[in-house]
RNA sequence: UGACCUAUGGUGUAAUGGUAACACAACUGAUUUUGGUUCAGUCAUUUAUGGUUCGAAUCCAUAUAGGUCAACCA
């Protein structure tokens, strides 16, 4: 009940109060809304912005979302990522229910283009495009018309044809709106609507050589499928004057169109064009690779779906510019993951502890798998008097507050002992190889008569049945807040210790049964999920994002 | 020297003329066999100046700041 209340009371944003408007009025009964990407590299963070609004506007409201593919830039497109933004689409949740492409209508685009012409509102123009361009004139500035522009309807009929029929180079003729060349809006200024590209495009093939404009054919796309609410990024709002010319003039369905303001991440690039770069230029290990923004990075990187829509929901959606800051995604993905995550122990930098009043050859200890949920069950951890810790958890000379061990201190081995530091061991060099503690035998999890508090709780892995792990810890990739800003190239400010490859790596004997699926919590270090390269004989881990560290930061502070 | 868009805490969003709300971050403290989790608390007179009004974050005017637009890209 509370819920329904608080479902209820929660306010809507600008996009869903028009829709709700829209429907309350009886404009619509249904809606229908569209994800259009073009397929000219892999989906992103921001993409799953729209993704999420798209798809959950029709959740919320009667009616569907398609999936448009926008392909009018067949030098740019390809087969591989029509399937990698469908791949990730599915992946974050959400199926369409039209897969749809603007090369589907090129013949009715053609058409309309075709209607145009004879309402002769528009022309072929000769000109190249630096004349083009100088008779754009400013913002400031009325542009001039193209000697062109009054050409016959017969005679731009005829010579629209044979653009089409190939009789002419790449670059020589374009299909021109006939608008106003004054227009405070340079869109209005008599924009090119088709052009001549002699080239292959990855569904057509080589049937056409015109292809449309952008404004040509995201409109008139959304009004074929009869798209009611075509929801885009600001940088379209000027556009909207022309979306809007180009279907009344067509008298075609009225799809309308709604821009929000695309969201920023920091310490991140969200470019299309940047994360080529990366991609390319070998910055990063390829569009997957888990440093990477883009839905496939993050995937292996170790993101749940579930955390991504989450964290696209709290943002919401508004009309102003913004910078969202990184560290609410990790908050998003650590909440889900403290939820499902499996706790298990993993030491990186191992240091040796013997215990040298622990009697027998060993025994096995029980751990939960969670502590948020009993359900997930426990799991055995072999115990012995040889085991590893973790060197930072080992200081001779500990600064105040230092609850962890060190020479005479105490602390328990997490789900076993408690011990003490009676001895350390060091090499010619004085660096510190073995620490020999005590146990207190009464101390044992679940049976602890000892009585004796301790502070700090220490993870561990047992020597003799110890399994090696390769761990790759993952950092922002870039330095800077909004390396697109900033002075210069934007790879100048990659972080150069964005990976942080360890090798040392000992893993309690469960790890050996790992699954690509299952989400890991090494205890006190952080939350990491299996990376696709693994092999039989080496396992690699990823870091999908590290625990909050108190002491680090007090530590910090501190320093 | 134009048109258009935007302006609420460090960040992202609410408040639809009537007590500035929520979340993240940060900071206190409590709990804790993860320095995690959890819990309790602290953290803004809404860009500025006028105006309308009993009452303004909200409406109006002006200013200021940021952004977008001059691709045969989307």
């Amino acid at each position: 009940m509370s819920d329904e209340k608080i479902k209820e009371e929660k306010s809507l944003n600008f996009l869903e109060e028009i829709i709700d408007e829209d429907i309350r009025c009886g404009k619509y009964k249904t809606i229908v809304t569209r994800f259009p990407p073009e397929p000219n590299g892999y989906l992103h963070l921001g993409h799953a912005s729209s993704i999420c609004l798209n798809f959950g506007l029709t959740k919320k409201y009667p009616g569907y979302t398609n999936l448009r593919f926008d392909d009018t830039n067949p030098e740019k497109e390809e087969t591989e990522y029509v399937d990698s933004i469908k791949e990730d689409v599915r992946w974050l949740g959400f199926e369409w229910k039209h897969e749809h492409y603007a090369s589907d209508y090129f013949d009715t685009l053609y058409e309309f283009a075709v209607k145009l012409i004879n309402k002769e509102l528009a022309y072929v123009d000769d000109s190249s495009s630096e004349d083009m361009a100088a008779g754009k004139g400013t913002p400031a500035e009325p542009g001039t018309n193209s000697p062109y522009r009054e050409r016959t309807v017969a005679e731009n009929l005829d010579l629209f044809t044979r653009m089409k029929n190939g009789e002419f180079p790449d670059g020589s003729r374009t299909l021109r709106a006939k608008i106003d060349m004054a227009n405070s809006n340079m869109l209005m200024r008599d924009p090119v609507l088709y052009r001549i590209k002699h080239a292959h495009h990855h569904r057509t093939g080589d049937k056409w050589c015109i292809y449309p404009m952008y404004d040509m054919a995201h409109g008139q796309s959304d009004s074929i499928e009869e798209v009611t609410h075509s929801i885009c990024t600001m940088e379209f709002v000027a556009h909207r004057e022309l979306y809007d010319w180009l279907i009344e003039k067509l008298g075609i369905y009225p799809s309308r169109q709604y821009e929000f303001a695309r969201r920023n991440i920091n310490y991140t690039v969200t470019s299309k064009r940047k994360l080529l770069q990366l991609v390319t230029e070998k910055h990063v290990d390829g569009w997957d690779d888990p440093r990477m923004p883009t839905i496939s990075g993050l995937r292996r990187r170790g993101y749940t779906a579930e955390s991504i829509r989450e964290f696209c929901e709290r943002i919401g959606v508004a009309k102003r510019d913004n910078m969202v800051d990184v560290g609410l995604l990790e908050f998003c993905v650590r909440e889900h993951l403290n939820r499902i995550a499996l706790r298990r122990m993993v030491v990186f930098n191992p240091l040796k502890v013997v215990i040298t009043n622990y009697p027998g050859e060993g025994e096995m200890l029980v751990s939960e798998n969670n502590p948020e949920d009993p359900a997930a069950g426990t799991r055995e951890i072999p115990f012995s008097n040889e085991l590893f810790i973790e060197s930072d958890d080992f200081m001779e000379n500990p600064p105040k507050k230092y609850f962890r061990l060190a020479p005479g201190q105490m602390v328990r081995l997490k789900s076993a002992y408690i011990i003490r530091c009676e001895e350390v061991v060091k090499d010619a060099g004085g660096k510190v190889t073995e620490v020999r503690c005590t146990y207190v035998a009464e101390s044992r999890s679940g049976n602890d008569t000892s009585g004796i508090q301790v502070k700090g709780t220490l993870h561990w892995v047992s020597a003799r049945t110890a399994i090696s792990a390769e761990i790759r810890e993952y950092d922002r990739l870039f330095r800077t807040e909004n390396p697109a800003d900033e002075e210069g190239d934007f790879k100048e400010y990659i972080n150069p210790a964005s990976l942080n490859t360890i090798t040392t790596a000992v893993a309690e004997p469960e790890l050996a049964k790992a699954k690509f699926e299952e989400r890991y919590q090494f205890l006190r270090k952080g939350y990491f999920c299996l990376d696709k390269d693994t092999s039989p004989s080496r396992l690699i881990f990823n870091r999908t994002v590290t625990l909050k560290d108190g002491w680090a930061k007090e530590t910090k502070k501190k320093s």
